[in-house]
RNA sequence: GCCCCGGUAGUAUAGCCAGGACAAGUAUUCGGGCCUUUCGAGCCCGAGACCCGGGUUCAAAUCCCGGCCGGGGCACCA
């Protein structure tokens, strides 16, 4: 019985067993406390003011996939309230980076859509006597804060508040000259409860909106309001924020909206990869590094340079990960693994020799051997290699060599090292494999190609400590089957490891792992 | 300084809330073997952990207290 007939019958007598094993992939995911079906909703929140990383992408792939498991909606959400960080580039940067993750989400908008909604929330709570205009240095809010006590504006009524306000929007004060503020409470131990700024003056035009608005929300009051707009059921995000949970519900208690539940977990890098873009930026100014999308970079771009695949990003957040509150550093082991994984059963082998160095073989009358492109996977076919007299070989294995030796050019022949110099000289053995006898790549010399693969490693050594040879280049030749790589393809180079096409015009690749 | 939150093998996690079958599961890593015309994949075997000290209990990874270590917040950033 075939594949498809198995199917059809298991269809008609148990459905429930098929429909079984597409649940199964998603179920490894905790189940997300308080979800019903068809009621989830939950977002993607980025700040477009900077490039993509992992981190962004795994926090996107969880709420992409409970939306998805509950069969709810995604939103994605563009934070995008302070126009001096906001960048146009990084918006479709981030739209970019999700959909080649496989996110799909169901609405999209920006915060900067909303203004004049939250010009209108903001009059509800000075009318309500629950935020007042404070023109207090930053320095005295801040002395104020710590000591937990209260600024003279505080006391306002709400008449003035309202035409303080006013003045704010209509420009008669300057930026930084005043802020609208909550009536928090100045003695909480929670001290982003006491009286956080809520809106404040940004004299800088906003990549959407330009010089419309100069009074612009925070981060809390925003994020407030529009995930009640949004219908935000499950806010998953990164613990930095947990604090600032009873803030966002207390503003929305105020306004009579209703709470997300809240799922936060720490945040994480990977060892010798931070994604700190101070750090990142430290790389490029020290010029170690010319760009964000550098293979040794966490970025999105970076990743995919490097020959992650997006579902290897899948699979790891589903199965590593877990909404643990440590502190972690993940090994890079454990990322390949899953990418080895998924790349092991379709990734082509071709031959590379690193470091090459010349080997002569006598005896063999040449001619030309196929060899299958993947040991089982025969879908990927084979390539015919033209054969002669010199070849390259790996200069690790040429510098083992030692006259006696007896050695398999894979798929071609064995032969027996006579003597060892700049070229090693070898005599033909005969073509059948031989059993327990060392079995290397080689790439004939008239049709080698010129390879170069880019071997990226952890960019810091320590908290602080720069990698100075973060990046490796090995040199050497390729078998002329590899001009057929396509750029963006990964391939496996024999006994080298699964390297991306980076370049067109040259044979540049970029090397992912063993 | 004040306030939160964490600490399970080298790494990442499961278990903790509802204490007992946990002499702690899984993945990765490392070591060994098998298989293989790759040092890849696959299969098998093995190594390796409950931060420390008290307490509660018949019983503690799990509950309580203290300590140590780590992270985060205390922005007119998000």
């Amino acid at each position: 019985m075939g594949l498809e007939e198995q199917r059809r019958l298991l269809g008609e007598l148990a459905p429930e067993l098929l429909e079984e094993r597409r649940v199964e992939e998603e179920k490894k995911l905790p189940p997300l406390p308080g979800a019903e079906k068809g009621k989830v909703v939950t977002r993607l929140p980025p700040e477009p003011s900077g490039y993509m990383h992992v981190g962004h992408a795994m926090s996107g792939l969880l709420n992409y996939l409970y939306a998805r498991m509950y069969e709810g909606r995604l939103w994605l959400r563009f934070e995008d309230t302070d126009p001096r960080k906001v960048k146009p580039e990084y918006y479709e940067s981030f739209r970019k980076g999700y959909r080649w993750l496989g996110i799909e989400w169901d609405h999209e908008k920006n915060n900067s859509d909303d203004m004049e909604l939250f010009y209108e929330y903001a009059e509800r709570l000075i009318g309500m006597g629950k935020a007042y205009v404070c023109s207090c240095s930053v320095e005295r809010v801040r002395e104020l804060r710590r000591i937990g006590e209260e600024c003279e504006h505080r006391g306002q009524d709400v008449e003035t508040n309202l035409r303080l306000w006013e003045g704010m929007l209509s420009g008669r004060f300057r930026e930084g000259e005043a802020t609208l503020r909550l009536v928090g409470d100045m003695k909480h131990k929670n001290t982003t409860m006491r009286d956080p700024a809520l809106f404040r003056i940004v004299e800088h035009p906003h990549p959407l909106t330009g010089t419309r608005y100069r009074v612009w929300p925070l981060y809390d009051f925003a994020v407030s309001i529009e995930d009640h707009l949004c219908g935000v059921t499950h806010v998953l995000r990164t613990s930095e924020f947990a604090l600032r949970d009873e803030l966002q519900n207390y503003i929305r208690s105020l306004l009579g909206m209703r709470n997300p539940i809240y799922v936060e977990y720490s945040r994480f890098e990977f060892r010798g990869t931070p994604v700190s873009k101070r750090k990142l930026r430290a790389i490029i100014e020290s010029g170690l590094a010319r760009s964000w999308d550098d293979p040794r970079f966490p970025t999105i771009e970076g990743l995919r340079r490097r020959g992650i695949l997006p579902e290897a990003i899948r699979e790891f957040t589903i199965t590593q990960t877990g909404f643990t509150y440590a502190e972690r550093i993940y090994d890079w082991s454990l990322l390949y693994a899953v990418n080895r994984k998924l790349l092991d059963p379709k990734a082509r082998r071709l031959f590379f020799t690193p470091e090459p160095v010349k080997l002569r073989v006598r005896g063999f009358e040449g001619g030309e051997v196929e060899a299958p492109y993947h040991p089982e996977n025969k879908e990927l076919g084979s390539r015919r290699i033209r054969v002669g007299e010199l070849y390259y070989v790996p200069g690790p294995d040429a510098r083992a060599m030692r006259p006696g030796d007896l050695v398999r050019l894979k798929y071609l022949m064995n032969v027996r090292v006579l003597s060892v110099g700049e070229v090693v000289e070898a005599e033909f053995q005969g073509r059948e494999p031989l059993r327990d006898v060392k079995i290397i790549q080689w790439v004939p010399v008239e049709d080698a190609v010129e390879v170069e693969v880019l071997v990226p490693g952890p960019l810091y050594l320590d908290e602080d400590e720069i990698n100075p040879e973060s990046l490796k280049v090995v040199k050497g030749f390729g078998e002329s089957a590899v001009a057929s790589v396509d750029v963006d393809e990964i391939v496996q180079f024999e006994r080298f490891g699964f390297c991306r096409r980076d370049r067109g015009d040259k044979a540049v690749f970029i090397k992912a792992h063993d």
